[in-house]
DNA sequence: TCACTCTAGTTGTCTAGACAACCCTATGCA
DNA sequence: TGCATAGGGTTGTCTAGACAACTAGAGTGA
């Protein structure tokens, strides 16, 4: 036990995240600038006194946090900072709910079998006329209107999706069972609620709303298309991103 | 050089990133129920025929891709799919507007020093009454104007801020040179713009707006608080997930 | 001048073994 | 019955070496 090789104190103990710690320290204070040659394994080797498999990992994992760019045969080199983009994480609205301690409640509308028009066939990946089902639901908050959530669902994917009862699960987490590891895409916009969703709502239809559209798709085949609509003034999404 | 061990046609052919394969299959087929406890390095290492540092890299990088939960003592296990959250990528406004082959052009309205107000001085860590620099910027994409930047900043962290001439590069860009290696807490609303921000914008009063606010820190220190408001005809955040 | 080859340096990955840290359970003792 | 302890299983990590894949530049020859 040598007290001077290690920071029992407060610092990572383990070699790996040493080595990660001091580059990271190295990266915040500029000492290299974006896109310049950071020291090589070999050099990193020698100067923490460690193997190259540690020095590897640490810098591996620095590579996909994002803050170095690799290239074999080449280096390491310092990658821009932050780069173009920042996470944003969404929460699960039941989730959300939940953890604030308030009541979650769900208003059913309708969910039911429908035909497929061209666009919401082409959406899908489903041929025209075929059938798809569609979900009106409505989320409340401690019996305030929170998101009405216009959904299709790929019959396929979810088939018992009709008989799910939303009063003890969300569509959500019923397609998360029956079709794990999505892929998602989002688009988040403001705009005026249709009249039919300022009603259900209980807003102005000149009242500002955040919408949310999500497509997802597991293993390549579409699962379901969604318009979340909220109240702008009772609705925001939050998060964090750190490095 | 033989052909029936590796997949060389389709499949990742370095072995840890077979086992990640094969893993992430079996989760995705529902081979183990959330929470269930997966095979353990060991019985991976019989099946896979590699090494356990192999496998152990392998079950690593599933864990910090959320895939699968690891205890040490214990096991590993298949993690909720998804959990309560996915994430959103946002680009910088920048970086948008120039891949779309559009010409980003920005309207400096004011850039000076002023006293920090109370709510102020608590948001970014200063004494009341301190100086701090705020800026007023409209970006315009092909001479539409698309964002209202608002924004203050901590001269201890960016002192020069008031000197950068900002048709060259965008205050993000310059707060990343000079503070890198963020952390940053984002809200997304939709709300009404002000009557400034109306008219800043070149909407209506009562046009929804999409705003993202944004605050800022590195390396513990608040560096700037940004409200950035956008025409929700005009504007919209994408975004995707994969697992 | 151009094209080719060779080589040194770099990252990508795997191995076999080792020890530490931790959890759970079974066992023995009071 | 209650408690302390020992053991087996699991993950966390490090090591020293090895080979493969790749790059950039130096050197060579036509």
């Amino acid at each position: 036990m040598n007290p001077a090789l290690s920071t029992p104190a407060r610092g990572p103990s383990a070699p790996y995240a040493q080595v990660k710690q001091a580059l990271k320290a190295g990266l915040a204070e500029g000492r290299w600038r974006t896109g310049e040659l950071m020291p090589s394994e070999a050099e990193l080797v020698a100067q923490f006194g460690v193997s190259r498999m540690t020095v590897n990992r640490a810098l591996r994992e620095l590579q996909s946090e994002g803050l170095v760019d690799r290239v074999q045969g080449v280096g390491t080199f310092a990658a821009q900072l932050h780069r173009i983009s920042s996470s944003l994480t969404i929460r699960d609205l039941h989730e959300q709910i939940e953890a604030r301690g308030h009541r979650h409640h769900v208003e059913v509308h309708f969910a039911r079998a429908e035909r497929a028009g061209p666009g919401l066939a082409l959406q899908l990946g489903l041929a025209e006329g075929a059938p798809v089902y569609h979900s009106l639901i409505v989320h409340h908050d401690n019996g305030v209107p929170l998101q009405c959530e216009d959904r299709y669902v790929n019959p396929a994917c979810a088939p018992d999706y009709l008989k799910v009862d939303f009063t003890h699960t969300t569509p959500t987490q019923h397609l998360l069972e029956v079709a794990p590891l999505w892929e998602a895409k989002y688009a988040i916009e403001a705009t005026r609620p249709t009249a039919q969703e300022a009603q259900l709502l209980g807003i102005g239809v000149a009242d500002p709303c955040l919408v949310v559209v999500r497509r997802t798709a597991s293993r390549g085949v579409a699962v379901t298309l969604a318009r979340l609509v909220h109240p702008g003034s009772r609705y925001q999404l939050e998060g964090q991103f750190s490095p």
